[in-house]
DNA sequence: CTGAAAGCGCTTACAG
DNA sequence: CTGAAAGCGCTTACAG
């Protein structure tokens, strides 16, 4: 069907070698003239290279491969991996290489790890992959370069993450500044190093300032919009309501946001709230979500420079944390009196 | 390095057919004591199949490519295309294909063509490629299944679309029925198919209301924030200013509601505003924004499906156009007596 | 039933 | 300088 070197080669009476060579400039010198023809007869037949062929010889696929958080179902759908792909992207512009997305992914099966190191990309991005991923085991065991973005792995490998422990301080200074004291945590999935970062990291700081913690004002959550809609129901039960909520990240207080809009519960005079991520969409809503910034374009295009690095054969960084900021919106006000 | 079939084969002395044949549990069938003590070996020896080989000799890769839109430099940034990419990937899961992203584009080479038909995929998804995209031509040429979405082509390809002419009228009926007689337009790129139909879908249903049109009244820009921006000063500053403003796109209006918001101009009160594709941020931007929703996740699941049906010799509809609807915020009030 | 071999379309070390 | 051939690691039609 397709037009190959061979083809070519036949037509003008010389060797494949030649025709490859022309084509490619090089390696090996070919006569100006010929190359010329060569060329030109190339573009005639209509001759696209095939770069499967190419990769299989040279095995070189200038391909990086990007695996889903495990924890989510629905892959790409959330911000958080959206925008560590876009700025993974911006680098691959650059480094020239592509982005295999592995959309055929099944959690169900075992043999998934074989499907990612099945020769097709020359690197792995993890986007906050679990501790104890048997996936990650198994590509730890291939010598196949990876990275991992948003967490950290249990392996040698770069890590790029944010400070948890600084962004959480942020919010709970801000939150005490304004004179809160009774201030409570949604918290992320806590089999994460995230979600247990961050609530460890509330938990010291609230003894830091010295303020009263109940086990009531901890509301598990796994950093889906749905627990944050459960946990309006939650503290409006409770004895003691918490005057301020912090959540382990935005898609839970957007949640929680949309709950309290449909009950008619006034935010940010019930609830003082804070998320974590500023994604996009905290600029947007009403109100418009304090968060803690994690950089995630500026993160996803580390990891790609580090991956694009671990494949040159260089040594990046084993951890690459990037400093948060607490972006101040209108979801805090000062306790009310009372 | 990596441990093949033929590494197999001799380890056991027997053929590397038997063995892939075992491997593969078929089409010939292998003595079931033999095909264990195969696939044991093969486990044993940590062999994993390269796919790069059986793609080439099977000739299938099960991946589909995905183009970004000519339009966005930054490719995978925006909401438009992540929305999308989103929908298709879980398509993907399902019919187990892979996704490829060509990250490695760069518009300025002509080779470009060379890159998306060079054997990797089985078939393209196109995000809003302009009509006269020379891409198109080379891949119509090609006769490698693709589809569009988000805007039609010249060629017969299925496109995956939205009812822009549906879309406007609910935006210009809403408008008119609160009142406005002073509605003004700020287009997309005019190149683009959704930026032409929507500005002549203002233009028609303000003369089937009767309303008046000027010149000032049309803003040109093309889909992004900055033109929104852009737009402040502009209807800040012609004679008579328009009460209402209909967007071609939410990027813009973002762009439109930010530059107000630094500039202490209130909203809605000073102009009501309605954007176009109700991406997630509309419903979380103050004040939140009125827009018409094109069901892009949906869009891109049909992108995907009808991809499938392509490549699978099937013959899908050329044409799906996915109904919009208005969604209702806070974006839009009557216009203030004077 | 099983093995030897050709083929997928490139790249490149090896002869001439 | 150029061609013939081996090789990348699979799949599969062809012999035996």
């Amino acid at each position: 069907m397709a037009v190959t070197l061979r083809d070519i080669s036949k037509r003008l009476n010389i060797s494949v070698s030649t025709v490859c060579y022309a084509l490619n400039g090089g390696p090996r010198p070919v006569p100006e003239e010929l190359k010329q023809r060569i060329i030109q007869t190339a573009h005639e037949m209509g001759y696209r290279p095939n770069r499967l062929a190419k990769m299989l010889s040279t095995g070189r696929t200038h391909t990086v491969g990007v695996v889903p958080t495990e924890l989510s179902q629905n892959f790409a759908s959330g911000p958080f991996f959206q925008e560590i792909l876009s700025g993974a992207i911006s680098v691959g512009q650059v480094q020239r290489y592509d982005v295999l997305l592995f959309s055929s992914y099944d959690q169900a099966e075992p043999e998934f790890a074989q499907t990612i190191l099945d020769g097709r990309v020359e690197g792995l991005i993890f986007v906050a992959p679990r501790r104890d991923s048997r996936l990650l085991e198994a590509v730890a065991n291939s010598g196949l370069p990876f990275v991992s973005v948003g967490a950290e792995t249990v392996y040698p490998a770069p890590a790029i993450i944010c400070d948890n422990v600084e962004g959480i301080n942020q919010a709970v200074d801000h939150l005490a500044e304004l004179g809160h004291r009774k201030i409570a945590h949604v918290t992320g999935e806590l089999d994460s190093r995230d979600g247990r970062e961050r609530l460890e990291a509330v938990q010291a700081r609230l003894q830091h300032h010295g303020l009263p913690q109940m086990r009531d004002w901890i509301f598990r959550g796994a950093f889906h919009p749905h627990q944050g809609e459960a946990a309006v129901n939650h503290f409006l039960e409770i004895k003691e309501r918490p005057t301020a909520i912090l959540f382990a990240n935005d898609e839970m207080a957007f949640g929680f946001i949309k709950e309290c809009a449909r009950r008619a519960i006034l935010l940010p005079e019930t609830f003082s709230i804070v998320g974590f991520d500023d994604v996009a969409g905290c600029a947007q809503c009403y109100p418009s979500l304090t968060s803690v910034r994690q950089p995630l374009a500026d993160m996803g295009l580390a990891a790609m420079q580090a991956l694009c690095a671990l494949i040159g054969g260089q040594k990046p960084a084993l951890r690459h944390v990037f400093p948060t900021s607490l972006i101040r919106r209108q979801s805090v006000v000062p306790p009310s009196q009372s």
